[in-house]
Order: C-alpha cells, then sequence, then structure tokens
DNA sequence: TTGACTCAACATCCTTTGCTACAA
DNA sequence: ATTGTAGCTTTGGATGTTGAGTCA
C-alpha cells in the first residue's frame, strides 16, 4: 500500500471514525516513495513507520477514488425513503381515482368530446346479443373515444415522472409540475383539455366512467429507487425534450403527434444534440414566464405513469388503454419501458377501482417480473413481502370477485410463460430458478432436479458452456447437527451429510497444530434428515442433565415430558429448599468477552412439584420483602438515632453559648440548604461534633424538629420537596433513600436490564411453562428457520421495523 | 451494446457452557 | 481460607455484496 494513514487513537469513537474523510492523498499516487522516506522512527512518545520494500509500481487509485459502495445507513435511508414514497404515491392514486368518479366531472368531460349516438350505445351493449358481437362493440367504441381523446387532450404540463438518487438540482421548480389543489381545481381544469399526460388519463378514466363503463385508473409508482443507483450518470431527465410553441402550433401538429413513433422528441432531441435541447429549454422557460397568453407544450412522453383499464364484461376481462403515451388498447407491454429508461420505469402498477378497491396489476405489465421487475421492488428486501401486503391491505376487496380470480389465475399464468432467464445474471434471486453457483453457502439442491440449461449470452451452441439450472424449490437449507439441536431438532438415524463445508472454529487454534493446517470440515444436514428432538423424560422426579450438569432449552419441545421450567432466578434457592431434582436452563448464549457464555433462564423440575416451588417462591418473595422492611427500618432508627444526637449535641451548644457573641443564626427546617463550610466554619459552633460523613453535615444539622408543631421533619412522602431530609441518593449507607421504590432497596441488580426477567421476584403465569403449553406454541412441528419464526411481527409501523430482537432470549419464552 | 468475469473494498456473519484478580 | 463476582475484551476470518474495469 503506498497510501500512508495517520490516524490518532482515539479508543471513545473508533467505531464511528469517518475513515472515507481521512485525508490520504497527500502524495501523488504515481510517485513511488523515495528511500530515504521508507524508515521507522522512534521519538518520545510517538511512533512514525514507513512502509519498506521493493518500489513497485502503483497501480492507478482511479479505480479506488471512483468505488464507493452504499454505507448500511445510506441502504437503509433509502429503503425508508422508497417505502414512504410508495405510499405517498399510492394515496396520490387513491385521490385522484376518486376525483374520477365526481359526476359534474364526468359532464364537463363528455362535453369536450363529440361523442355520438351510436358510439354511446355500443360502449354498453345489450346483454341479450352474443358474447362476441358485444365484446367487439365494446372495443370498437372503446378505440373510437380513443381516438377522439387523442384529438381533443393536449399535453402542456409536467406530471409524475422517474426521480433518481443523486439528481442534479432541478431545473424547474414545483410550480412547473402539475398539481391541483383539490376537486374543485381538478373539476374547472377539465374544461380546457389539457395538462400533463396523467391528468389526460385520468379525465379519459372519469369519460369513461361517466358513460357507465367499469374502469380502472392504473397507476405505475414511480418511487425513488432503494438500489444503488446505477453507475450511468443519468441525464437530467425531460429538460431537453421542452419546448416552446402555440397552441394553434400544437393543434396543426396533432394529427403528426398520433402517427409518431412515441420515441420521436426523443430521437429528435438526441439527433440535435445537447446543444440545441438545451436552446430549445431556454426559450421554453423564458417563454413560459414572459409570455402567459402562450401556453407551453410538452411532448408525449414515450410511456404512461397513468392509464386505464376498462372492463370487458363479456370476456370478463380488463383491457389495458394508454390514452396519452402510445394511444393503444390491449397491448400491456407495450407500456414498459426500457430498463435504463431515465423517465420511467415499471415497478409497481396498481389499479383503483371505482369503488377504491385496488390491486398490483404488475404482472400484466411487466416481461420479466420474476427476473427484473421484482428487483426493483420491496419484495425482495428482507419482510419486505409483508410490508407491501400490508401497505395495500386497505385498498382490498374484502371478497373477491370471480373476476379476481381469473386475473389471478392469468397472473400465474404469466409466471409461467415468463420462462428462463437469458442470461446468468438474471438467476441471481429468481424466485424459481437457481444456478448452483448462486448457492449460498449453507445451501444445497436436494434432489438434483435439472430444469434445463444456459449459456454464457444464452449461446446454446457451445455445449461445453452450458450450465444446468435447477428449481429454487429443490434449494435446501442446511445445518450443522449441533445447530438443528439449537433449534430443538436431531438428525434422524443413519442420515448422511448432504454436504461437507468449512468449519467455522473460534481464532484459539494455535496457527502453527498441525490439525489445523488440515482444513477442517463439517457435514451439514437438512431439514428434512431431522426429527423433533425429545428430551428424556422424568423419570421417578429427576431430571436428565446433560454433560454441563444442566439442560438445554432452546425451544419449548426441549421441556421434557412431565416437567416444568420455572423462569425465575429464585427457582434454584427454591428447589433447592424443597430438595427435589431440578437442572438449570440454558436457553442460548450471551456474547460477553471472548467467550459465549451460557444463559440460565431458571429451572426445570418435575411438574408435580410445580405448586410446591410456586408456594416456596412465594414465600421467598414474602420473606424478601420482609427483610427488605427490616432493613429499611433499622436504617430509619439508626437516623432518627443520628438525628436525636444532633439535637441534643445543639441543646448543649445553646447551654454553653455566650450571649454577647453572634453565633450562627439557627437553622430551621425551612432553610434547606444551609452551606456546609459555612456551619463548619461558625466560630460559635464549639462542641459540634461533626459527623463521621462530612459531606453530608446538613443531613444532621438543618433540622430542628421545635419548630414544627408536630415535631416532623421527616419527610417521608417523596413529593414533598419541602421536607427537611433531602439526602442525595448516592449517599453510600446515608440512609433515607427517598426517591427509590423500597422493594428495591438492598436488591442487589446483577443483570443488566435486558436480563431483568431474573429478577422477577413473583411467581407469575408465566412462570412455569411446560412441553405441552397450549398457550401459542412459537415452535411448530417442523421448525423453520429462525428468520421465519420471527414473521409474525403485524403491529410495526409501515416506516420502521422492529430493529432489534433480543437474540439472547428466545421468542418462545416471552 | 450487453453481459460475463475478475478484482478490490467493504459489510456482515459467525462464534456458542471462561479466566483471573480481588473483595467479602 | 474460601467463595462469589466484576471485569475482561470485542476477535478475525469467511462469506456476501457492490461497483469498476476488461473483454468477448
Amino acid at each position: 500500500m503506498p497510501k500512508l494513514q495517520t490516524v490518532e487513537d482515539d479508543s471513545e469513537d473508533s467505531d464511528d471514525f469517518e475513515w472515507e474523510d481521512v485525508e490520504v492523498d497527500q502524495f501523488d499516487d504515481d510517485t513511488p516513495l523515495l528511500p530515504s522516506e521508507r524508515k521507522m522512527d522512534f521519538d518520545g512518545d510517538s511512533i512514525s513507520i514507513t512502509l519498506s520494500g521493493p518500489i513497485v509500481p502503483i497501480p492507478s487509485s482511479k479505480r479506488r477514488a471512483a468505488r464507493k459502495p452504499m454505507s448500511k445507513v445510506e441502504k437503509t435511508r433509502r429503503l425508508e425513503a422508497h417505502k414512504a414514497h410508495v405510499l405517498c404515491l399510492l394515496y396520490h392514486s387513491f385521490i385522484r381515482n376518486s376525483w374520477c368518479n365526481d359526476d359534474l366531472l364526468q359532464k364537463t368531460v363528455r362535453k369536450g368530446i363529440p361523442l355520438t349516438a351510436k358510439l354511446v350505445t355500443h360502449l354498453v351493449p345489450d346483454p341479450s346479443a352474443i358474447q362476441l358481437q358485444r365484446s367487439k362493440f365494446f372495443k370498437e367504441s372503446l378505440k373510437q373515444i380513443l381516438e377522439l381523446w387523442r384529438s381533443a387532450f393536449s399535453i402542456t404540463e409536467y406530471g409524475i415522472s422517474r426521480p433518481h438518487w443523486r439528481d442534479p438540482p432541478r431545473t424547474f421548480g414545483l410550480n412547473d409540475v402539475e398539481a391541483f389543489l383539490d376537486l374543485e381545481d381538478f373539476r374547472s381544469k377539465a374544461k380546457q383539455m389539457s395538462g400533463s399526460a396523467d391528468y389526460g388519463a385520468q379525465l379519459f378514466c372519469a369519460l369513461l366512467r361517466g358513460m357507465g363503463v367499469e374502469t380502472r385508473l392504473v397507476c405505475s409508482l414511480q418511487p425513488l429507487p432503494f438500489a444503488a443507483t446505477s453507475t450511468t450518470p443519468v441525464k437530467p431527465p425531460s429538460v431537453i425534450t421542452i419546448y416552446a410553441v402555440d397552441s394553434d402550433e400544437e393543434m396543426d401538429n396533432n394529427g403528426n403527434h398520433e402517427q409518431d413513433s412515441p420515441s420521436a422528441p426523443r430521437r429528435i432531441s438526441r439527433l440535435g444534440g445537447g446543444r440545441r435541447g438545451r436552446q430549445n429549454a431556454t426559450v421554453a422557460s423564458s417563454a413560459s414566464k414572459i409570455v402567459t397568453n402562450r401556453r407551453r407544450s410538452v411532448a408525449r412522453p414515450r410511456h404512461p405513469v397513468f392509464w386505464v383499464e376498462a372492463f370487458d364484461e363479456a370476456y370478463q376481462t380488463w383491457i389495458p388503454i394508454d390514452p396519452m403515451a402510445l394511444g393503444n388498447m390491449g397491448k400491456p407491454f407495450s407500456l414498459e419501458p426500457a430498463q435504463n429508461d431515465p423517465d420511467n420505469t415499471l415497478s409497481y402498477v396498481i389499479a383503483f377501482e371505482e369503488n377504491g378497491v385496488a390491486r398490483d396489476v404488475t404482472r400484466r405489465y411487466a416481461k420479466t417480473y420474476n427476473a427484473k421487475t421484482r428487483k426493483l421492488r420491496v419484495e425482495v428486501t428482507e419482510r419486505g413481502i409483508e410490508w407491501f401486503k400490508k401497505a395495500m391491505r386497505i385498498f382490498r376487496r374484502k371478497n373477491p370477485l370471480d373476476r379476481d380470480q381469473l386475473e389471478d389465475a392469468a397472473f400465474i399464468q404469466r409466471d409461467i410463460s415468463e420462462g428462463m432467464p437469458r442470461n446468468i445474471e438474471d438467476f441471481k434471486g429468481h424466485p424459481i430458478y437457481v444456478l448452483e453457483r448462486h448457492l449460498y453457502r449453507d445451501q444445497v439442491i436436494h434432489p438434483k432436479r435439472e430444469v434445463g440449461k444456459v449459456g454464457q449470452n444464452n449461446k446454446v451452441g457451445n455445449s461445453s458452456n452450458l450450465e444446468p439450472v435447477y428449481r429454487r424449490q429443490d434449494v435446501q437449507t442446511v445445518k450443522t447437527a449441533e445447530k438443528w439441536f439449537r433449534l430443538g431438532r436431531k438428525l434422524k438415524e443413519g442420515e448422511m451429510p448432504l454436504k461437507q463445508i468449512k468449519a467455522r472454529r473460534g481464532n484459539d487454534v494455535p496457527p502453527d497444530d498441525e490439525a489445523a493446517m488440515a482444513e477442517p470440515s463439517v457435514g451439514v444436514f437438512a431439514q428434512f434428515q431431522t426429527e423433533v428432538y425429545v428430551p428424556p423424560p422424568v423419570k421417578d422426579g429427576r431430571i436428565f442433565k446433560n454433560v454441563f450438569g444442566n439442560i438445554d432449552v432452546y425451544v419449548r419441545s426441549m421441556i421434557p415430558a412431565g416437567a416444568v421450567l420455572v423462569r425465575s432466578q429464585y427457582g434454584k434457592q427454591a428447589a433447592r429448599l424443597l430438595g427435589v431434582d431440578y437442572a438449570e436452563a440454558v436457553t442460548g448464549f450471551k456474547f460477553k468477552g471472548r467467550h459465549g457464555t451460557a444463559v440460565i433462564a431458571g429451572v426445570v423440575v418435575a411438574a408435580e412439584y410445580r405448586d410446591a416451588i410456586a408456594a416456596v417462591l412465594e414465600g421467598l418473595a414474602y420473606m424478601r420483602e420482609t427483610e427488605l422492611e427490616k432493613a429499611r427500618l433499622s436504617r430509619v432508627l439508626a437516623l432518627w438515632r443520628k438525628f436525636v444526637i444532633g439535637l441534643r449535641i445543639i441543646e448543649r451548644v445553646k447551654e454553653n453559648d455566650v450571649p454577647s457573641r453572634p453565633g450562627p443564626s439557627k437553622p430551621t427546617i425551612k432553610q434547606r440548604e444551609p452551606p456546609a463550610q459555612e456551619v463548619d466554619q461558625g466560630d460559635g459552633g464549639g462542641g459540634f461534633i461533626m459527623d463521621d460523613e462530612p459531606d453530608h453535615p446538613h443531613d444532621v444539622e438543618m433540622a430542628e424538629p421545635d419548630t414544627e408543631p408536630e415535631g416532623g421533619g421527616f419527610m417521608v412522602n417523596e413529593h414533598d420537596d419541602g421536607g427537611g431530609f433531602i439526602l442525595d441518593n448516592q449517599v453510600e449507607g446515608g440512609g433515607f433513600m427517598i426517591g427509590d421504590p423500597p422493594e428495591d432497596e438492598g436488591v442487589k441488580r446483577d443483570e443488566p436490564p435486558e436480563h431483568n426477567h431474573q429478577n422477577i421476584p413473583e411467581p407469575t403465569r408465566d412462570t412455569f411453562q411446560t412441553q405441552q403449553e397450549t398457550r401459542a406454541p412459537s415452535v411448530p412441528k417442523s421448525v423453520e428457520p429462525p428468520k421465519e419464526l420471527s414473521d409474525h411481527d403485524d403491529n410495526d409501523s409501515l416506516l420502521s421495523h422492529d430493529p432489534n430482537e433480543d437474540e439472547e432470549e428466545p421468542d418462545w419464552l416471552d
């Protein structure tokens, strides 16, 4: 390494140290170190080491400088932003969808289109006509309305477009993006028959609904991506497509627009080069600012964000109609933009029905949903499936209709017909197919059923390069026998490991050890090779113990038959008192220092002693309480004693007081804090014997019960700030602990807060647990990996997860 | 132009039943 | 002399991910 880093060893914040910020480029990377620079100096407190060795050509640092992977914090931030954005967009679409139901709006829109009577009647055909006929009329009418719509509505505003991280600052502000304040605003602008492409699609939806067609408003959500941005720099979107024309001109060109391929504007701008585009952009902005009566025109988007689906009642199918971008009908795949399209991406397509019910219809539009689209959605993130389900729950239909089931079946059909990915990269994380090379260490394909082959760039010609493809469902997660035991399972008899993996041993093996040289490996097994571990049952009240003299209770099923787990730190004491056999229950491990240490959650005893143990625990708790009370009492008495002695001393001092000399004023109970030093130095205080607690002399001298009619001064009430005895809680042995709850006094908290379950003094309903416990058995018969076990949390917010489940305390103990 | 491959730099996971010194 | 417990230390290597560069 040619670079030098000088880092102060600040052990306090070393974790937070921003290594990226260390300035290391003090040397030109291309300049090798001179021999004179390569040395080691020891000078006083500082050691400076300069690297030595042969001067080798230093690789360019460009690679390193350019590389900057996302940090975990950034990843989390992006995922949160993505989720928040998805929710906002869902709500946005929901609102727009509900606006489309407005009668007034529907009438307004209808006035803007020259509809013929025939069109209207054909759109909602006579139900008595034959199926084919009805469907044909319906589609033809839709097509004509679509044509009419495209010539009537002009695009003059920007709608929603794909956002990017690290976007250059937008060249236009919020005022340049279409926005509606409310339904009234939305309604009133409908008369103009112009606006963004999004608005156009929404009005088109309103038009169809107004004509009695069951219509969904479909939105392709454009959220901020959560994945790392692609390395190709993204051009500022849309800027080069802005141009200014008269609205008349726009009308003249309308016909051309219709026939133009949707990519025409982009193609022109590309051919024209950036300069021309930018000039146009300038014209656009200045024109829209200065000439207010001129309407700016915005190029037709290449792909829509909003479109509609009309329900073909005859065939019970939804027909996609894109009224604004492509102007086509029934061609769902055409609506998906290219993966690298900077203006639009297809990741979540949500269809809203008139009644607000929404369904995720992405599969209809995504050509490669499983291979590519899925990777853009939260579903690929941890617990993302649940999150999205939850986000969509409020739009769900209570009782699914037949047509919903038909649609679902069509989506499943789509999954099947999508087929295998055509490149190796897309197999990574594919939900249906898998390649052996992408397996993790703890995964194995079993049985090995090959379902196809894939080659580099899908070149089937060279058979030597072909790689077998397997089904994801045949991928088994494998674990060592020890790991399975931690999940309460043991190997079935005679099972052979499916795979040998390198053992991950601790670093305590000496490097020169012979055994360490030979690569240690360990056999791993799949779940089907294991069965639930049944611990030896209680026999004559005795508990079977392991080699460590305790019992492993990692899951509930590991509590032996006829036994109970007593979850109390005093369980051991109780069992000893009763003289019954017990075993300490190890429920997990804690990593403190270098070693993992067993976590003891209580004891396991025979079930027949349950009541006895409970009674003893209760008795112990009572005894502890009594002891505490006793301790408190003796402390109080000691304090009183001190107090009385103090009073006597004061009495004596007063008797010997010389009247001519001004002594210290009498302290009263109302003078809360007479400065200790002053009292000490008071020269009239002869005979005042200092307490053995020099830090708090005032606890003796401050009160004079004579001034209080009841002779009080011991204000036990913790809310009473005026009390005479205000002692620091930190005073050791100082006595009157007002702030502390009495039951905590004297109880030594020998466990950190996360283990406070061990401090529960009283036996509760949950103190006793048995294998047969019917209440919420969190360990199913077939034990899943813990990941799945914890997939139960439905109550957390849509925007934040429960960040840290306590690993040391198993779920089932809660 | 696309995708496979390699390399490098991180980030994360895995570990899984002490030991010692000292105070009470 | 015995017993109980606070404090120690936090590794470090393997695996997995990501981005850039190269090449076919």
